[in-house]
DNA sequence: AGCACA
């Protein structure tokens, strides 16, 4: 005879494009997390979003969206368990259909609320004008299925796959200087204001602050507590594709 | 434990 089976059965819930994760260590920074779940669960499929709210019905949970089911599947079994920030990773498959998803098999219904989420860079509608109100909720999301052109931590992933070339040239370039705490920054689309970059920069320790030069358009310099923790972040972000066409050269500044 | 996306 059967006794009652304990805790979360995933027969419960029906194969999903999004991995639910629990049990993640909660005073993670939001962008922290999202950027870190993306590059682990990248690894099994291409994500279309990760989503990550600390309201207090929501810290400490995660939505990892993923463009294939059997992706989605292939994760949750990989890394079920997967100690994350030092806690295994509790994985279900999400009850609901992601809004990504619905978007993507045309069946969005924006009865509760539309949304407005804002790329990273240029805005789908052309023009310079990119980022306004919600600047700190840069999303990790392809707006197209077939060929997407992922924001912000898309392209983070996509610029470690894509840039050989691109990286080589970069980390030349990136050896001409010595070692300093403040990295140069070139490359940047026109539309990249300081908030971007923070968000960019922050997630590596010791981050201190980003500066753009007025007049100066697509440079900036970052600085951070020391020499290594720049370099950590200068590798880290090398060849980051900040824009489809704008790839980020990054170098240590000159003392 | 807790299933959202503004």
């Amino acid at each position: 005879m059967e006794i009652d089976q304990p805790k979360v059965q995933l027969g419960d819930i029906p194969p999903n494009h999004t991995v639910y994760a629990n049990n993640l260590d909660d005073h993670i920074k939001k962008q922290e997390l999202r950027t870190q779940l993306y590059c682990l669960f990248a690894q099994y499929g291409v994500i279309l979003d990760v989503v990550a709210l600390k309201t207090p019905k929501m810290r400490g949970q995660a939505f990892v969206t993923f463009r294939d089911v059997a992706s989605a599947t292939q994760a949750l079994h990989s890394l079920q368990g997967f100690s994350f920030f030092g806690k295994p990773l509790r994985l279900q498959y999400a009850k609901c259909k992601a809004n990504v998803v619905a978007q993507m098999e045309g069946t969005f219904d924006p009865r509760s609320r539309p949304k407005r989420k804002v790329e990273f860079g240029v805005a789908p509608g052309g023009g310079k004008k990119a980022v306004g109100t919600g600047a700190q909720e840069v999303v990790a999301r392809a707006d197209e299925p077939s060929r997407s052109a992922p924001a912000a931590l898309g392209a983070s992933a996509r610029a470690e796959a894509d840039g050989a070339a691109a990286a080589a040239a970069a980390a030349a370039a990136a050896t001409a200087e010595p070692p300093n705490k403040i990295l140069f920054v070139q490359n940047l689309p026109d539309v990249v204001n300081e908030q971007m970059l923070r968000l960019l920069f922050q997630q590596f320790e010791s981050f201190c602050e980003v500066r753009l030069v007025p007049g100066q358009a697509g440079i900036a310099f970052v600085e951070f507590g020391d020499d290594a923790k720049a370099g950590v972040a200068m590798k880290a972000l090398q060849a980051f594709k900040v824009t489809p066409t704008h790839t980020m050269k990054i170098s240590f500044a000159k003392a």
